[in-house]
DNA sequence: TTGACATGCAACCATTTAGTTGCATATAAG
DNA sequence: CTTATATGCAACTAAATGGTTGCATGTCAA
């Protein structure tokens, strides 16, 4: 597996875990926020948070900077934005195809 | 976690592994092939897909239909299309501003 | 009918993963 | 200076995951 395949393990990996993708959503909801904020009505430890964060950062999903005793994350979409252009819409083209031949696999199915 | 999001989960799981991700790049390919033909050249035992292509199925990224002693598998790219549509177009609306604020933040970060 | 071929099922194993607890460090505030 | 706050780091645990082996079942072909 050559490099670009490897980041996009990594970002696939990152999506898989629900917590990981709420976290997203918290940043897309409001970009910034600190470690303390993010763990907020979470229900895990700081420490689990601060994993799942690690995993997103390793993956590019966000990026952190750290402001005093604090550190802020931030949103990066352009890998989300890659695996939609470089792997989902690759799919997109054989949609259609693939419909016709699921159809027709079912209805010999039937015979 | 609702049924909408629990199908989210599963299929980012799904896409997750790099063997999933490789068999349904081999549908892709060419669709309704056997498990048999979908095993050659894939470095792992006949179990071991089938239970990829179980994970798949779940997923409902593939369908199969039973053909006398054989199983034929066919791509079902409908769920990726969803996840592009509900979810990845969901950040692209946030990409530039996203990226405009992690800007930001990194250069006061150089002050 | 008998044998070969394609697949199904279940138990087991090693590793990864998601989470924890406990303690250390650094910065802000009084 | 001392204390409270925000985060970092490491060891540990339970459960999920990816893979295996062994055997059972069903279907085609001679």
């Amino acid at each position: 597996m050559d490099t670009e395949n490897e980041a996009v393990d990594g970002i696939f990996r990152a999506l898989a875990d629900e917590s990981r993708r709420a976290l997203l959503d918290t940043l897309f909801a409001r970009n910034g926020q600190t470690l303390g904020e993010l763990c907020e009505g979470r229900g895990m430890t700081r420490q689990a948070v601060t994993k799942h964060l690690g995993i997103l950062e390793s993956a590019n999903l966000i990026a952190s900077v750290k402001r005093g005793r604090e550190k802020l994350h931030y949103l990066n979409p352009a890998p989300i934005h890659e695996i939609g252009e470089r792997w989902i819409s690759k799919y997109e083209r054989a949609r259609l195809e693939a419909l016709f031949d699921l159809k027709k696999a079912l209805e010999s199915d039937n015979d």
